[in-house]
DNA sequence: TATAACATGTAACAAGTTACATGATTTC
DNA sequence: GAAATCATGTAACTTGTTACATGTTATA
């Protein structure tokens, strides 16, 4: 059976959500879109379908509102087998190392197929987009309403402050050896 | 149109190694097993599946061969289009930085759900675990026989040392927050 | 009165994975 | 004679994306 990397973090972001109070499917997305996008590029269907899965396995109840003639809303409430899940997986999560795959690599591995010149005309750039990056990540506000992104922000931080410093030293060395 | 992150990638990988040699796919998927499997995760079905792409897009030639009555090879060449894409994906790839997504993050996000015990012995388990990815990676030879896999490794030994950092900072600060 | 926000989806498509199929040849 | 290696794929499936559909109500 074939599992893709996000199946499970998707129901885990979503189970989360669920932890901290019911809601109902827009709800979520919004929340998802101003606040996470950080962590989760979920789209809106993704979100809708999982839900619906979730509830279809029994994680979650579902109680259907409706305010005068407004669509009707689902609204979802984590139960308890469904809370026993979320611990499951949150627990999973925590304890697991990722073995990244860095898109990136790629590129520096035919490296020498280019000039010198557009090589490291190519990685200043890299270089100067990823330095944007950080400067963005730096500016906000280290108060977000949602206490806990501010961990995957740090988490960004020092994963991109890393990187600049290995663009900066590939850069370095690829000069070196050019001279 | 919808292109997934990969895509060009898988295209880039098959294109620079054919940039070296022609080659078939059988001997172009036992490189990327043996040599490669740091850098992608490309399966055979969809190397052979790209090459065959690749060719009907007229950027690599195919002819065939035949020793004796083995199964007959398809021996693939990057021809001059196929050198002008490559030198163009191989351009975008270097100067684009990449925003990661950390799987690892959602579940930080969500840590308080969990008694401090269980979560403080969760992160305790990811940090050995991603010391041990570093031990390995640097106890791989740092003279590959592919010359510029090593960048890679390099990279990825820079970024698993952030990281154990930042496990090790944040099981510091829970601590600190639970005394 | 037009546009944005509210609310939930469906349909078509893209890309990749796993498991399997096929058949020859070399090695144990 | 069985198992591994050579060589190329196909088929069924999973997951996710984009673009579109639908209809109400608040806002400009």
């Amino acid at each position: 059976m074939y599992r893709g990397l996000h199946m499970d973090n998707r129901s885990l972001v979503l189970l989360g959500l669920l932890m901290g109070q019911s809601q109902h499917g827009y709800q979520i997305n919004e929340f998802i879109e101003n606040n996470l996008s950080m962590v989760t590029d979920m789209k809106k269907p993704t979100a809708y379908a999982t839900l619906d899965k979730l509830s279809k396995l029994g994680y979650i109840d579902v109680q259907l509102e409706q305010e005068g003639n407004r669509p009707p809303r689902k609204v979802y409430s984590i139960n308890e087998r469904g809370t026993d899940y979320f611990y499951s997986l949150l627990h999973k999560n925590l304890s697991t190392a990722e073995m990244f795959q860095y898109q990136g690599d790629l590129g520096l591995m035919f490296m020498d197929y280019l000039p010198h010149e557009k090589s490291h005309e190519a990685l200043h750039e890299r270089l100067k987009q990823t330095e944007k990056l950080l400067q963005i990540l730096n500016q906000t506000p280290h108060h977000s309403n949602v206490k806990a992104v501010n961990l995957a922000i740090k988490h960004k931080i020092k994963m991109l402050t890393a990187e600049v410093e290995f663009i900066q030293e590939t850069i370095d060395e690829m000069n070196k050896s050019h001279s």
